[in-house]
DNA sequence: GCAAGTTTTGCAAGCGGTTGCACAATAGAG
DNA sequence: CTCTATTGTGCAACCGCTTGCAAAACTTGC
């Protein structure tokens, strides 16, 4: 079926170590072979089989991409800008999706049957044991999106949710509100954990003012929407800060459907400034996650830890900012 | 570092063909030789390497999964499908960003090299000759979301762009608008052309309304937003065909910026009904696309054709329906 | 033109598995 | 308890490629 390296070396009349020398860089071919051989394989059409070297070498450059979040928006642009970015510097995406998955041991022995150099584990809500896992299991591992960490068990790349929670909630201050509230994602991941205790750290400083905290199932429009519908049964605070944007969009949906106006009636700040953010129609203030130098550096460490496996666990965290837009009230 | 075959032979007391057939389902093995070698592979930690039993197999379960639509939030539902069926299949995806990319040798072969045993194109704007430089190469291709065809060079599964044109310029018909236009995304797209044809086939029958055509130059928000300002500088039509729902979106977002009004001044009709198309704020009128049917069964007919690798191309087209929402004034 | 030093090249073993073939072990039939 | 039919098992070759080692082929300097 496809070409083999003997083939090609029986044409060129050599041997096959020389034809696998030619195709392999920094090993010592003359040019002269290395013109016969290349004849010889461009008349075939022989391109050198990456499996079968990966079986010697013990590199197949091939990456596990995990995920949970399919059904965040700002995720396709993730997967966008890690399998560019990856591909770039000679890597493969091995895409897994880990929707509904509770095991890490799956998706541990998969990786493994198919010898990854490496893992990437690309989400805001999968607990910190399935990067761990993969540690553990010898494959090199960042977390991108995870939970930020003075003194991280595994490498992580992503933002200070806490500090963001502090960030959202001052820029609420900072506008006068003074019944503000905590719309999160699922209670269960680290990232609405720590937002919220941000968020709820920097109110302590304000005792005069209200705060009130309530939880979505999901990070997706319709868990935002469900959650503020029922807020707005009763009396809703003044300005929310919703733990995602997907959420926000949900409960702006809510508010707008209830007659109620945005900003003026109720605010909403959220959180990533995904790319529908800035649609005029959504126009949603909202706190900026840097994904691109996420993404960045977590290819970057990966490659890093790829020539240096022994390399000490890492956290990198990128600051993040207030986009304003319509749906706070202006600062004074 | 990884435990072997070899070693769990050892440990078993038993030869490696033995513990090689163990794993391989289907061979011949007493119950006792099982539960040996399965004792000793559990203490070990053993799991077969999917790479080097490949290389004499000639099947390493990886399928190419090749695209070039990061942009469109309905290609995250997309990939959310395909890497979950592929997986509950025991297939893995090998994700290949094709932006920007015009030529398909370079995927080809570095496809080849990893050695998949099929690839699947799942791309509304991807040139056919993508999909059949694969063929060429002598790999297991499916076009997701193509042309469609009545003899088609490659299997294709998706809808019927032309027909979707004509239900689109019926749905205009049925409502009375007087002048209406069709706004396609990139000209050279196969999906905008037909869909294009179809529209202006089935208006071709009401000869004393108005049409006029324009193109925006990429399946997105921005450039749906760009080409309807435009157009709202001069006469605008009652009624807009737009070509894809991120285009809609985006004229839409221009229309109001504009204090017109939707669906009385004019009227919008999208085409997918991505998950954001029932969102309350936005509330699209739309055609819906079976992504979900045309995903499980571009999977299930990559299946076969792995099985039955000179089966004929097929195409499989799948019906589409207007979904009634918020941006076509009724029907009488 | 020769010795010493420097590339190049080929040989052969190995990476982690699979599999056809021949032989050993067991089962079934009488 | 034989004799045949049916598994079950091990040997060894092979899948496509890499690489340490030693020999072959070049350089270079004199």
């Amino acid at each position: 079926m496809a070409v083999t390296l003997k083939e090609v070396a029986e044409r060129a009349g050599v041997s096959r170590s020389a034809v696998s020398r030619t195709f392999t860089d920094g090993a010592s071919v003359s040019a002269k072979m290395r013109r016969k051989v290349e004849k010889a394989a461009q008349e075939l059409g022989y391109s050198p089989n990456a499996l079968a070297s990966s079986l010697t070498t013990g590199r197949t450059k091939l990456i596990g991409l995990v995920s949970n979040n399919f059904h965040n928006p700002i995720f396709l642009e993730v997967f966008d800008l890690f399998t560019r970015g990856l591909q770039d510097r000679g890597l493969r995406p091995l895409l897994v999706n880990l929707t509904d998955e509770v095991d890490p041991a799956n998706s541990v022995r998969m990786l493994r049957q198919y010898s990854v150099d490496g893992v990437v584990v690309a989400s805001s809500t999968l607990p910190p044991g399935f990067a761990k896992a993969f540690r553990d299991a010898g494959v090199p591992v960042v977390h991108s999106f995870g939970r930020s960490s003075a003194s991280p068990q595994v490498h992580v790349v992503g933002i200070d949710n806490v500090e963001c929670g502090r960030m959202a909630a001052r820029a609420l201050m900072e506008r006068g509100y003074s019944r503000v509230a905590f719309l999160g994602g699922p209670e269960a991941a680290t990232s609405t954990q720590d937002r919220h205790s941000g968020f709820m750290s920097e109110m302590a400083l304000h005792p005069r003012i209200s705060v009130t905290c309530s939880f979505a199932d999901a990070y997706s429009f319709d868990a935002g929407r469900r959650e503020m519908l029922r807020l707005l049964k009763s009396k809703p605070a003044e300005a929310y800060f919703c733990g995602d944007d997907v959420l926000s969009i949900g409960a702006l949906s809510a508010i707008l459907d209830s007659d109620l106006n945005v900003p003026d009636d109720i605010g909403i700040i959220g959180l990533n400034d995904m790319e529908m953010a800035r649609w005029e129609n959504i126009d949603l203030t909202t706190i900026h996650q840097p994904i691109q130098q996420i993404v960045n550096s977590s290819i970057e460490l990966m490659v890093s830890t790829l020539n240096e496996p022994d390399r000490n666990p890492e956290a990198r965290i990128f600051p993040c900012s207030v986009v304003e837009r319509g749906t706070l009230r202006p600062a004074p």
